[in-house]
DNA sequence: CGATTCTTTGAAAACAGTCAATCTGTGTGG
DNA sequence: CCACACAGATTGACTGTTTTCAAAGAATCG
């Protein structure tokens, strides 16, 4: 499975065998069945997590005991509590699989040793960072600017191979509307 | 005003004299007036823009004409377009000044050039990065949570210094809300 | 199968948005 | 310095969307 990853790389920044061989030697494969954790709220997060197979979700519970979804991860995306991973307090999100999957696990320190040692990966890395800092802004616009019907039109155009996998439910949290609201959505269109 | 940026990095990584005259002499700086435009749909943003002084903010306008305020930056925040700036493509957002405002600005190629020829820098950044992206996703979490009451509550707690210094009407852009409601919501509580 | 889990549907209630009018404070020009 | 204009904030009545609660179907999994 490491494959998956290394077909990533490669296909995005050109590194030498050696230095393909130092990210693998550094990484960990973990397979999880549908509804494992991968982190749960209030420990500890302290890895770079990349999804090889499978989908994922970052969610909160809300006071109410509602799971609210803010992330999404299938094969080829990152995932991961960032505010933890940087500050090393709780995480505030759970993590866990929404189909069977794998992903490649690299710890903080190792991850940060590749950064320093590889320029390209750095650079790969925080282009990464770039784009999901581009995209979560754009979801912020999507979510304060339109209704329901456009919220879904615009996440089937966006990521229409979600749509297919993730239960509806899952969808609608994600988008920040009732199940039913969603349902009725879907009727009218 | 390039004061501002020489503290705001000091304070957070240790650089020569000699870096910090490099990152000057990139450096220019640009004043705004109330409402003067940073960047306007339409054109390609190619800079990194540090605030010394003042407040801006970035916003959408969508079909009906109505604008959605994506971000706000004050004194010592970073403001800018960050899918034009990686993609080279005209900007979706429109940025300008809330109030009188100075900004420090650094082009994209001088930009990386500090970035590889000053790791300190570099780390800086992608911290900077880290940072807005974890705050990015906490915001999502509250626009698809919260009800409009807990949407300006946790604004209250969470930017103390923005209520006082921007209009009500941004502010309820901001967090995807009326004015109305907004006047509304004060009003109850 | 049998038991969950997920989706759909209906009716009522809550919430936020719209439109229009009024009020308030600020700043500008006469 | 005053009067006026203007932008921003508030209020009221109404509309529309979304949520809530409850129940019934449909799909999925062990």
């Amino acid at each position: 499975m490491f494959e998956v990853l290394k077909n990533y790389i490669e296909k995005r920044v050109a590194l030498t065998e050696t230095e393909l061989a130092g990210i693998k030697s550094v990484t960990t494969i973990k397979k999880l069945r549908k509804k494992q954790y991968l982190l749960q709220e209030g420990d500890v997060w302290s890895f770079h997590a990349f999804v090889a197979k499978g989908c994922l979700r970052t969610y909160t519970i809300d006071d109410k005991g509602l799971e609210h979804i803010i992330y999404f991860a299938i094969e080829d995306w990152w995932i991961g509590d960032r505010q933890s991973l940087l500050t090393g307090k709780p995480a505030t999100f759970n993590i866990d699989a929404v189909e069977d999957s794998e992903v490649a696990l690299i710890n903080k320190p190792n991850f940060e040793k590749l950064c320093r040692d590889i320029p390209a990966f750095n650079r790969l890395v925080s282009e990464i960072l770039e784009k999901s800092l581009a995209a979560t802004q754009h979801r912020i616009t999507a979510t304060i600017s339109y209704t329901a019907e456009q919220k879904y039109q615009q996440f089937l155009e966006k990521y229409p191979d979600f749509a297919l996998r993730i239960p509806q439910h899952m969808i609608a949290s994600y988008l920040g509307i009732t199940p039913e609201t969603l349902s009725r959505v879907r009727k009218r269109s």
